[in-house]
DNA sequence: ACCATGACTAGAA
DNA sequence: CTTCTAGCCATGG
């Protein structure tokens, strides 16, 4: 029995008996994160909101927060707070990765923060053409 | 059930 | 412009 679980997938399976949400809140956000296009960013409050609770974007931060250990790999780097700063660049493995990632996909970044945000900002329920 | 934490956001001073 | 407060939802102790 495994003491520390960072992504509780075990209770993924934690379904509901009304045959709502069968995938947990993590699940869903790394669906999201994973519908982002190269070169594109998007906001927690956006993901939250495609959830249906943008008020929780905290939540979204949050399960970012094993991105990096899941499997298949979430571009966590593309999913930045409101004004396209990079909040969580220090949960990455090394530090300074995510703004290395997002350069490698044509994202500036100056100052830890994403240049021409509003620009490169992707909803995620808007259209997942593109 | 209660309290504390968290990669957020919006509003007020 | 900066700084603070409050709300928000989910997870863990």
């Amino acid at each position: 029995m495994a003491k520390k679980k960072i992504i509780p997938q075990s209770k993924l399976k934690k379904v509901n008996p009304s045959g709502k949400q069968d995938q947990s809140f993590f699940e869903q956000v790394y669906e999201i994160v994973r519908q982002i296009p190269s070169g594109r960013v998007t906001s927690y409050g956006a993901i939250a909101a495609c959830l249906g609770t943008k008020l929780s974007a905290r939540m979204v931060g949050w399960a970012l927060n094993g991105t990096d250990k899941i499997n298949p790999t979430v571009p966590a780097h593309r999913v930045v707070n409101r004004v396209g700063l990079l909040s969580g660049k220090f949960h990455f493995k090394p530090p300074g990765k995510m703004e290395r990632l997002l350069k490698g996909e044509g994202v500036l970044v100056k100052d830890d923060t994403v240049v021409g945000f509003s620009e490169k900002f992707w909803d995620p329920g808007s259209n997942v053409l593109m």
